[in-house]
DNA sequence: TAATTATATAAATATACACTTATATATTCA
DNA sequence: TGAATATATAAGTGTATATTTATATAATTA
């Protein structure tokens, strides 16, 4: 096999993170984008902590990197990360989330700072 | 894109199953081959129902399909399912098990009727 | 046909997980 | 510098999940 491979016990453990509705399609979101919390607080209807709790999560296993503008803070897949290769095939059959922030460059709540 | 995309909930509810390592282990040894409940019994040191709970929500799901042969009944991952195309690349990046059937071999416990 | 072996299922329990509530920290702006 | 905004974290709570214990079903074999 000339793929590359990963440890088992690693492989469930991201898994399990990619296994949540709302974390799954954060990381679909911010593949090829940038979001910062408060969008993801109006994307998902959901409360502030549980999208910081939800961040946490992908970043303690270095899935997604942070940086911040000022106030906010940007969220985006960190394509460095050494299990980058394992989620990206997965990431590439999940269906386009883009319609979830046209609607809020619609309603105007994008956040596009700098 | 071209791919072949699946629906976000059902990808969230199989990533989900896939993020249990027994889980896990169990489909990339049935990837390719096929095992009985006992042998998965013995490979995982885990009790018989907790095993059967684990083959009954991998069927639930149509992931795996069962073939009674006798007393036995083997499984195998169903590769007619309409998901296989989304969990092979995993399978596919994950560290061989062979070893784990080698070892029942040596000691004579691998079922293998018929 | 009775005993044995393999598997499934149901109920009970213990643990893991997501979400809320409350609070802390950091940045901006008046 | 004080108020407002954005985010993080900690503690508490409720729900989901895995595992055990107990029992049922099905096939085999003596």
């Amino acid at each position: 096999m000339l793929q590359t491979t990963i440890e088992m016990e690693k492989a469930a453990g991201i898994l399990k993170l990619l296994g949540d509705k709302t974390r799954l399609t954060m990381l679909k979101l911010i593949d090829e984008q940038t979001c910062c919390v408060c969008e993801f607080v109006e994307i998902f209807q959901s409360s502030q902590p549980s999208i910081s709790q939800h961040l946490r999560k992908l970043k303690d296993l270095g899935l997604v990197k942070e940086e911040r503008k000022g106030q906010w803070i940007f969220y985006s897949v960190n394509n460095k990360s050494e299990y980058y290769s394992f989620i990206k095939p997965i990431l590439d059959q999940l269906p386009d989330q883009d319609d979830k922030l046209k609607e809020l460059e619609k309603k105007g709540t994008r956040i596009s700072c700098c």
